[in-house]
DNA sequence: GTAGGGATAATCT
DNA sequence: GATTATCCCTACG
């Protein structure tokens, strides 16, 4: 049973809702190599008046998938490897985002392992930047939709509890004390406690 | 198995 | 020139 994920739902919920909604749900990229997914299992919400919002400080060319309609893909690169994958969220033209900071691995294990050079299974996708890799997602990728093939996210079901905190990695006076991360209860494949 | 620090480049002021 | 929503390796117990 998989249904691809429609741009209405990304855009009947707010960014705070949509963050929990995701949960349990399958992300999916298609690629030449083969298919690869994975279950969200961690999230964090990224508000319009949030001061560690890339989107805060006003439109600018890299954070201008944030200002759009909801349901588009927000690729960034940080601290001069990495990439973080993020889904937009709320109404258009308030720069808000979901990011995505774990996945449990699914589908296409194998490539998974190979584009990440690791094995054990809770090193695939227990990270944001590890995620994006494993998943192979590129940063030319920011700002197309989600609810198309190559990428495209599915219906699942959530059988565990929502457990809600302080995000990760926020600097001292950038609303560090939002409890804007989400994640699966008890699962082993998020990125921290 | 845990803790600490260094890497590295696009983006914006 | 400052900033950044991380990862991984190494050193210890």
């Amino acid at each position: 049973m998989s249904i691809i994920v429609k741009e209405d739902f990304y855009r009947s919920h707010s960014s705070l809702e949509l963050a929990q909604k995701l949960l349990g749900m399958e992300l999916v990229h298609e690629t030449t190599e083969g298919l690869c997914s994975g279950i969200i299992v961690e999230t964090e919400a990224y508000l319009h008046d949030d001061k560690a919002c890339h989107a805060f400080g006003g439109i600018t060319p890299r954070n201008r998938p944030m200002f759009g309609l909801a349901g588009y893909a927000y690729v960034y690169q940080i601290y001069g490897i990495h990439h973080c994958f993020n889904i937009v969220s709320g109404s258009e033209g308030y720069g808000e985002a979901v990011l995505i900071r774990a996945l449990e691995p699914r589908l296409g294990i194998e490539q998974m392992q190979i584009r990440r050079g690791k094995t054990a299974l809770n090193d695939l996708c227990s990270g944001p930047g590890k995620l994006v890799q494993a998943l192979g997602i590129r940063k030319t990728q920011s700002g197309d939709s989600l609810f198309d093939p190559p990428l495209y996210l599915r219906n699942g079901n959530l059988s565990s509890a929502i457990h809600c905190t302080t995000r990760i990695g926020i600097s001292p006076g950038k609303d560090e004390n939002l409890l804007y991360r989400f994640y699966v209860k008890g699962n082993k494949f998020i990125s921290k406690p």
